[in-house]
Formats: C-alpha cells, sequence, structure tokens
RNA sequence: GGGUCGGUGGUCUAGUCGGUUAUGACACCUCCUUCACACGGAGGAAGUCGGCGGUUCGAAUCCGCUCCGACCCA
C-alpha cells in the first residue's frame, strides 16, 4: 500500500507517520476515551447489540452491512390458549397448498380458541419467541388482541399485541416478536415490557432454551427445526421470499443481535450535527448523507470489542463490590489485564483486587481521533486540521465518528473542509470487483503508462463526488500530453539558457504579451479550481492551455524570432517562452509530479517545482495583448486554409492583406514568419466585395428588450433582406421593423449583418476571416 | 419503501443561479512529412442534452410528473 503511495508520488509528509497501534498512539485514543467518560460520553451497560457470532464480538451499527439474499418464507400455526391455559386441539393439519390463516380460522368453532398463524423467515428463533404482534387497524385480528397462545414445539404461552409497527401486507399480517430478531423485536420489546428469551449463543449456536435442538449451529436449527414443525403439523406453508440481512462488514457472517454488558458512547445527534455543519463540504450534500445517517441513529455506538489485537478500555471492576475504575489522563498508555489502577484501593468498598477490562476499543476509537492526533493533541491547543478526504461510503463511520469524538473531546470540529470522493469503477461502468473482472490494479497502469498519466487520468474523471469510470483512453490521451509537454521543453530548452531569466524588461512583441496574459488568466482559473478542489476543471485548463495556446499558436508564432530574429526580439521571446513553459509546468506539477519535475530541470530554474511558488506571469499592456490574439488568429487561419488546400503549412506566399475594422499597429513580424510571406495592414474593408447574407441575432440584447414580441422581432430581421437592413444602418443608426403593423425600433447591439466574400470570376484571392479581422492571401 | 446523486454525439465527460449555433477527449473519415512533436498538424462527419408536461420572448439549464441507473439506509 504505502509502496504504491509512492510509486504514484503521494506527496505525504511521511516523517509524520503513524501507525493506530504504536503506543504513543494508542496512549491518545485511552486518554480520550478518559475525557469522553469524565465528561459522561462513555458507559457501561447491557443492552441489545450487532453480534457476529463468528468474530465473537459486538458490532457497531456502522459495521453491518445488509444484503439482499433469498429465503424461505415459513407459515407457522400458533396454537390458541383457552382461559384455562390449556391448549386446543389443533383445527387442521398442514395442507401446502391452502393460503391465508385468516379465512380458514374464521369458520373454526366459536368456543375454542382458535389458531393464528405467523410468517417467518426465521423458524430457529421460535425458542424465543415472546410474543405476537398485529396491526392494530388489522380487521382479521380486531377481536384477537389480548389472547394467548402456544408456541409450537417450545410450549410457551405468547400474547398477541397490538402494534402500528406491523406491516399488515407481509405474510398472513401477523409476526412473532422474539429476542432477538432484529431491531425491532427490541422496539417491541421494550415497549411492551416482554420477557427476554436470549436463544443464541455467543458462537452462533442454540443454548438451552431450545430444548432438544440446544447445540445446534443457527442455520442446521433452522433446518431442523422447520422439518420438526412439518412433522407435528404446525407447518401450514412455505414459500420462497426475497429478504435483506445484516452482515458482519469483515467476515459477511450474518449478525445477530445479543443482549450484553458492553461500554457505549452516547450518540448526541443535535451536538454531531451542529458540529457538521461547521466543515466545508465538497460536494456540500454530502452534508446530507451524513445528517441521514445521524438521524437515523437508534442506538448508542457500542464501543467495546471482544477481539485480542486493539487498544485495551483502560478499567478496572473491584473484585469486591463492583465499582467500574476508569484510567486517570496519567496514567495511560495502560494495559488494565497486566496493571493495576493507580488509584490503588477501590473508591466504594477500600478493597484492592482488580480485574483489568478484557474487551478493547473498536478500531473507529482510534481512527478517529486522527485529525487530533496529527495536531498534536492533547500537547498543543487543538485547531481544526484543514482536509479531510476520504470516500462517501465510510460517511457513516470514519466521517461520523471523527465528528462526534473531536466535538466530544475537544468542543470544536475536526477539519475544515471534508472532501469526499466516489468510488472507481471498471471500464464497463461497474464497482471493481474480482468477480466481474473489471478490476485494474494502479501499478498495471504505473508499468504501462506511467504513475504521471495515472494521475492525470483519474484527475479528469470527473468532479469530487462522483465516481470515476476508469478508462484506458484517458490514461494514453494523458500520456500524449506528457509527450507534447517534453517536446515542447526540449524545444525551449535549445532556446532559452541560464541568461533568460536574467532579461530585464524585456521588449515584448505583441504575441508575447497575448501569450503571458493568457497564462495570467489560466493560473487565476486554475487557482481558483484548485482552491475549489476542482481537479478535472484545473486540469482541463492547462491542458487547453499548453496544447492549443503555447504548443499551436504561440511556439509556431515565435519560431522565426527564436531561430532567426534580431537579439532583443529573440531575448523577448525567450523570456516570453519559458515563462509561459515553466509556468505551465508549475500549474501541472500536483497531477504529473514526475514529468514536470523532469522538464523543470530542463530550464534555467533552481530546486524543485513542487517547491516553487505559483506562477504569477508579468502584467502586460491590454492593447498589445489585444493586437496578439489577433496575430494569433490571423496566423491560425492562414495555417488551416494551407491545409485545407492541401498546401505544406511552410509553402511560399506572394503576400497576405490584414484589415482591421480599426486602425492600430498589428505586429506583422511573427505573422510573416509564421506563415512565409510578407504581411500588410491596412483598416476598413478589403478591396473585395463583401455582401450582407443575413443577421446574427443577439438574443440576450434584443430578448427583454421586446418581451413577448422578440419572436416576432426575430422573425422579421430574418426575412427583411440583409443588404437594406445594412443600408438602413448605415443611414439611422439603427433599423425599423413592421410587427402587426406597429413599426419596432432595433438598436445596433441587437443584431449584426452577416457577410461573406461574393463569388467572384477574375482576381486570384482568398479571403478568410479571423476574429475581427479580414484576411486576403494572394499565392 | 426512504434519502442522495446522476442520465448530454459510438464511448467518457464539461456546461446546469435561462440567452437560442452544447465543451473537450477517445474512436471514425479526409488531407498534410512542416526546422519540438506523425504519440504530430489542419479539417470533417456524428447529439431528439432519458421521456412527458409546465413556467418564459427564450429551457440541457427552472418547476411538476415519469422512466432508467448508482450509492446509502429501511
Amino acid at each position: 500500500m504505502k509502496e504504491t503511495m509512492l510509486t504514484l508520488g503521494f506527496s505525504q509528509d511521511w516523517s509524520q507517520e503513524f501507525r493506530t497501534m504504536d503506543p504513543g498512539y494508542w496512549g491518545e485514543t485511552q486518554r480520550s476515551f478518559v475525557e469522553m467518560a469524565e465528561s459522561g460520553y462513555v458507559y457501561r451497560d447491557e443492552h441489545p447489540v450487532n453480534w457476529c457470532p463468528r468474530c465473537e464480538t459486538a458490532i457497531a451499527d456502522a459495521e453491518v452491512e445488509s444484503e439482499d439474499t433469498h429465503g424461505t418464507l415459513y407459515y407457522i400455526t400458533f396454537e390458541g390458549v383457552d382461559e384455562g391455559g390449556s391448549s386446543a386441539p389443533r383445527m387442521q393439519s398442514a395442507d401446502a397448498g391452502s393460503d391465508g390463516g385468516g379465512e380458514r380460522s374464521a369458520s373454526g368453532a366459536a368456543a375454542e380458541p382458535e389458531d393464528i398463524e405467523i410468517a417467518t423467515t426465521r423458524p430457529e428463533l421460535l425458542p424465543a419467541c415472546v410474543g405476537m404482534a398485529v396491526d392494530p387497524e388489522d380487521e382479521r385480528y380486531a377481536d384477537r388482541v389480548g389472547d394467548t397462545f402456544e408456541v409450537p414445539l417450545f410450549g410457551q404461552e405468547v400474547e398477541l399485541i397490538a402494534d402500528s409497527e406491523v406491516d399488515a401486507d407481509f405474510g398472513t399480517g401477523a409476526v412473532m416478536v422474539c429476542t432477538f430478531g432484529d431491531k425491532q423485536d427490541v422496539d417491541w420489546w421494550t415497549e411492551h415490557d416482554l420477557d427476554l428469551r436470549p436463544v443464541f449463543t455467543e458462537d452462533g449456536r442454540l443454548n438451552e432454551y431450545a430444548g432438544e435442538f440446544e447445540g445446534l449451529a443457527i442455520d442446521e436449527a433452522a433446518a431442523e427445526i422447520a422439518t420438526a414443525l412439518g412433522t407435528s403439523g404446525h407447518l401450514h406453508d412455505e414459500e420462497p421470499t426475497e429478504q435483506s440481512v445484516g452482515q458482519c462488514w469483515r467476515c459477511d457472517t450474518l449478525i445477530e443481535i445479543l443482549s450484553k454488558e458492553q461500554w457505549f458512547v452516547e450518540v448526541d445527534a443535535e451536538e454531531i450535527l451542529e458540529t457538521a455543519r461547521s466543515v466545508e463540504w465538497y460536494p456540500d450534500h454530502m452534508y446530507d448523507r451524513l445528517e441521514d445517517w445521524t438521524e437515523g441513529m437508534e442506538w448508542d455506538w457500542v464501543i467495546s470489542r471482544q477481539r485480542v489485537f486493539a487498544t485495551p478500555i483502560p478499567a478496572w471492576e473491584c473484585e469486591e463490590c463492583g465499582h467500574l475504575e476508569v484510567a486517570s489522563a496519567e496514567e495511560v498508555p495502560v494495559d488494565p489485564t497486566t496493571e493495576d489502577p493507580a488509584v490503588g484501593a477501590c473508591p466504594d468498598c477500600g478493597a484492592d483486587a482488580w480485574t483489568g477490562e478484557t474487551d478493547v476499543m473498536d478500531t473507529w476509537m482510534d481512527s478517529s481521533i486522527s485529525p487530533l492526533f496529527v495536531a498534536g493533541w492533547p500537547a498543543a491547543a487543538y485547531e481544526p486540521v484543514q482536509l479531510r478526504e476520504q470516500g462517501h461510503d465510510i460517511i457513516r463511520t470514519w466521517a461520523f465518528y471523527t465528528i462526534l469524538r473531536t466535538a466530544a473531546v475537544t468542543d470544536t470540529f475536526p477539519w475544515e473542509d471534508a472532501l469526499i470522493n466516489g468510488m472507481v469503477f471498471g471500464e464497463d461502468g461497474n464497482k471493481m470487483s474480482k468477480s466481474r473482472g473489471n478490476f485494474v490494479q494502479p501499478e498495471e497502469v504505473v508499468a504501462e503508462y506511467g504513475a504521471d498519466a495515472f494521475r492525470q487520468a483519474m484527475a479528469l474523471g470527473g468532479q469530487p463526488g462522483t465516481d470515476i469510470q476508469f478508462q484506458w483512453k484517458e490514461v494514453t490521451a494523458a500520456s500524449r500530453l506528457q509527450t507534447k509537454l517534453w517536446n515542447i521543453t526540449k524545444f525551449a530548452a535549445n532556446h532559452v539558457g541560464e541568461s533568460t531569466t536574467d532579461v530585464t524588461d524585456p521588449a515584448y512583441r505583441d504575441a508575447d504579451a497575448w501569450i503571458l496574459r493568457r497564462c495570467g488568466a489560466v493560473a487565476a482559473s486554475v487557482a481558483d479550481d484548485m482552491d475549489a478542489y476542482r481537479f478535472d476543471s484545473a486540469l482541463r485548463a492547462v491542458r487547453e492551455f499548453v496544447w492549443h495556446d503555447l504548443a499551436d499558436d504561440y511556439l509556431e508564432l515565435v519560431k522565426g524570432r527564436l531561430y532567426e530574429g534580431r537579439p532583443g526580439e529573440r531575448r523577448a521571446a525567450q523570456h516570453a517562452l519559458y515563462t509561459a513553459l515553466s509556468a505551465s509546468l508549475r500549474m501541472l506539477s500536483p497531477f504529473a509530479p514526475f514529468i514536470t519535475e523532469e522538464a523543470w530541470s530542463h530550464l534555467p530554474t533552481e530546486g524543485s517545482v513542487h517547491a516553487a511558488t505559483w506562477p504569477e506571469p508579468p502584467a502586460t499592456d491590454t492593447e498589445a495583448a489585444d493586437r496578439g490574439a489577433v496575430v494569433a488568429a490571423v496566423a491560425a487561419s492562414v495555417r488551416g486554409w494551407k491545409s485545407d488546400e492541401g498546401k505544406p503549412l511552410n509553402a511560399d506566399l506572394d503576400r497576405i492583406e490584414v484589415y482591421l475594422d480599426e486602425a492600430r499597429p498589428l505586429d506583422t513580424y511573427d505573422i510573416a514568419e509564421a506563415v512565409n510571406g510578407p504581411v500588410y495592414v491596412d483598416e476598413g474593408e478589403p478591396s473585395v466585395e463583401m455582401v450582407p447574407v443575413g443577421v446574427d441575432i443577439e438574443h440576450s440584447e434584443l430578448g427583454p428588450a421586446f418581451r413577448d414580441r422578440a419572436g416576432d422581432v426575430v422573425a422579421a430581421l430574418e426575412a427583411a433582406d440583409p443588404a437594406e437592413l445594412q443600408a438602413e444602418l448605415e443611414t439611422n443608426g439603427d433599423v425599423a421593423v413592421d410587427v402587426d403593423g406597429e413599426s419596432l425600433t432595433v438598436e445596433p447591439e441587437m443584431f449584426e449583418i452577416i457577410r461573406e466574400q461574393r463569388a467572384e470570376s477574375g482576381e486570384e484571392v482568398v479571403v478568410l476571416e479571423a476574429d475581427e479581422a479580414s484576411v486576403l492571401v494572394f499565392e
């Protein structure tokens, strides 16, 4: 695991690595326990808990996973018991085929107590049956509530109670209440003050309550009891059913509910949620998940485990009077099984014979103080740490318990930001699993494409909180970017040197100003994305910049200057190239730490790219940058045209003419070098005929102005002769359209006339449109 | 059954506090060896933005219903 993290370039501070089983750590876990015991959060009590019969330990709600399974639903007849207490003869024997206990019993003789049929998936719980329940609204049992019935095979008599929690639509509408089949049973048991018949042993067998079935494993008992019920005539029917069962999340064993003396931590939902609201959740709806779970908590958190390896619970019991002594903060770390408490004699009875607690703590007791531990608690005053990143599948555990414990121990919140990521799915869109065969190991990807490509693919896979589908094509795309980046670096390294960074006040040309301004804008947007944990958006922006602006446009523009420019303008290009590239490397370094570090070392830089400051390209002249944008657009349009014509991109041109909407001193040097022909700039219309061919509506201007008539105005503009609109616009400064006989004035900002070059015969000239410029190309 | 999230070209994905011509990548097709890169460049085709209804001058975007999927819970 750590090996993989290192391979992938995780940048943890490994000098702060800790293990929760180190005495230094578990001592603090005990200290937090002690403090919570002192402030009343921790208590010891007997209460039903989830129990794993294989691990033979209590487990918390969060450690129970529900699994949909196929089971068998048994219909079992309970015989009515008359006032005298003797059981009535059975009305009829089992006949698998008929259905519904209620109707059948209606035909029974009124004088005799009638049977009731219940449906259950768990016949092995019959010996633990302490009641039967129906929905109070259920007419079938309206006059039966309070009647007594005998549990088949086991003989105990139970009463029929009414409780609205019963689902009248399930089975026969009557259920048995056992101690304990599920949490619902616990509720009924508490509410109706029923008997306790705990029939399961800690290792998942039946005990003496089960009579002749004592000693059988739970699943064996289920089968044998069902058979016995059939033989005795109490089993009326059985059918397959779907059910959701609780399993131990470590070993998938079906959990049972046992009533045991355990240590608990009080769950104060209000305090937890208030604390959780102090945390910034990314994405914010992850808070809702925590809230949902917290509000659904029915039981306090059972923290004692009957395991071997874990943090000892620092407590002792007085062998004389049973007094519980919890360690003081000064005596931790302590193992109560080998050491006696510092208190000496029992404060209650004065005896000094102690039994150390053998139960240990839930693993979440130690992992939930990780923010406290890394912040140096308790030596240092606790300050919330900046960030917790984790998956959404453990919100109910790691996040939940950490919030609970931080609030309980320090009265504050654990982290400023909680970044909750999704799961990684295989290429088929399903959760990765060995059985599906869609499993891809990071090591496998790294071996083929390197850690950087893997990291990029993961970062780009989706925004925080969404599940990410692993895709090889994203890895190869990332790998290509790295090749591109390497080639740019190789090129740049040939042109820049140690003296590049010494250039003061470089004579930037328009293209330089443009790329530096772009670079600054990208750096700002990437910084915002990073602050919001939008790694996908950040990486996309840098890729776009590196590939298209820097490589495709800028590099092509400045090659001429770099190879053969005069010293001043060459040095300006070198400086701008270095600035933009080194900025790109820094922005990419979190995503591709290895190649950026390597590339960084080939530029006139010092130290590590990872220790470098965030790029802040020099402020540029706005006018020059604007002109640079036109320069780039013009060069790109000519490049595109050459490609369309099937010409090599370095084909000679006689000349090109650039016509701008307004007069400005366009920097033609770089364009000329890039297109391989002389460039002339002029103001106004090119000397070819441009004809209006349509209108481009600016809906955000026109829509609000005309509201419900906007549609008609648009239709009128589109129907009008573009040439006439053009003429009217030039004459009046606006145009008028008729809508329903009314003349409406359309302002110039609401539309634009689209013009095209008229097809000509004769002159050999090509007209290209590049942003706000028209470009004439003469071959 | 409850909660949360999602459904966008063949595939994955951006956009989601409304502005009509929906982003990018991969795959596909065409053209181009050009002095960093053919793991490249320039183009092209490809989308009922799950469905229905509503609000609005205008909806991928807001509202309602519905279908499908994922995760958590019962």
